[in-house]
DNA sequence: GTCTATACTGAGATAGAC
DNA sequence: GTCTATCTCAGTATAGAC
């Protein structure tokens, strides 16, 4: 992504962006299992393993920490997307992307969209990095989502925000938690059925 | 449901239950537009027009009174699915529950699922008489889905818990407040394309 | 049973020593 | 920059008059 760094960093410089990484690993852990308003900058510094106060160096509330956490994800989210063979129909890349985004999520990751907290959700949408972040990607997949309605491979009648929206929204979809927590499926059969059911329905195919 | 209502009810008693439906009304409203966590009891006071004390003497606690009203929404969904036409194919009768979940959410109404607030799903799963509610209902929707699978028209391979979450989910997905935040499209249509989408996904259908 | 006023608590944020 | 200790405030819940 970030292809302009500085040339030279000092042994504190890198300490401290260690430890930002860390804060930021952290949160996105703590984000991924109880939500935002659940989880608490106590929760945070004591998963660190550094005082509360100290947090206050590094992102100057908890708004912009979960900001940074979100940017993080929405950028390492376009590099995955960049890394999807190109040579695919585009139904078959944004089949990968929902995969890689699943995997993440049942990894204990955030999910994309901050659903599960309205009162981030406002606080996100006054926040100039993450929506820049949010609309370079969605950029993206806009496009991905044309050249496989081109290609003729989506539901002609689904309109393009439809579709992704509802791409985003299987990352935080509740569906992948129940099943989790019900411990019957593994967490590449969940993948595969949510991929399945998102793509082609639950309905069997009727011979029309 | 309740058929066994006793025969007299006071005029005091009438307007101590009048009032309590409009608490569960005011509740279920800021429910679904703030969420959990954002609603306080003053807002539910100030939208019912009572103080806030009284609420207390209707509700023991904030999240008692979150469980009556997620009770009461799937007493009313129960009673939804019942009216549901009997002689229809399975797959047609999930349908239309789903439909009419749908319009309730777009209506206002708070999801079916508390996933947008992982504290009330807690304290809810600890709630007796949710559980039961819950577990009745899921019993019904699970016999339309084996119904609908011995008449063919579920992918076979998608499991019955699988299918009864997305269904559940559906009724928390983002992608219904983001459509209508966007306002490109009506209510109605909305929910044709969740509905389309939720039974026969968002690719075509290959000719196999 | 409803009101006003208040106690209590959890959690975000800050101050000041080191 | 990191720590401990503290401030502040929002919000749940309760007390007490009527």
């Amino acid at each position: 992504m970030n292809l302009a760094s500085p040339p030279r960093k000092s042994f504190r410089e890198t300490q401290f962006e260690l430890r930002e990484e860390a804060i930021l690993d952290a949160t996105n852990r703590l984000l991924g299992n109880k939500g935002y308003e659940a989880m608490s900058m106590d929760d945070i510094a004591a998963e660190v393993g550094i005082a509360k106060g100290s947090l206050y160096k590094h992102f100057e509330s908890k708004e912009a920490l979960a900001a940074a956490v979100m940017v993080r994800l929405l950028a390492q989210t376009d590099d995955a997307l960049a890394a999807v063979p190109a040579h695919l129909p585009g139904i078959k890349r944004l089949e990968g992307l929902l995969r890689w985004t699943l995997s993440q999520r049942l990894g204990g990751s955030v999910p994309h969209l901050p659903s599960t907290s309205p009162s981030l959700q406002n606080s996100l949408l006054a926040n100039r990095a993450y929506m820049d972040t949010l609309m370079a990607l969605s950029e993206r997949i806009g496009e991905l989502i044309q050249r496989a309605r081109a290609e003729g491979s989506l539901q002609p009648h689904l309109r393009d925000e439809f579709v992704l929206y509802t791409l985003y929204a299987r990352t935080c979809d509740p569906t992948l938690d129940f099943l989790k927590a019900s411990g019957s499926m593994s967490d590449a059969e969940i993948v595969d059925q949510m991929v399945s059911a998102c793509f082609h329905g639950l309905a069997a195919p009727t011979a029309a």
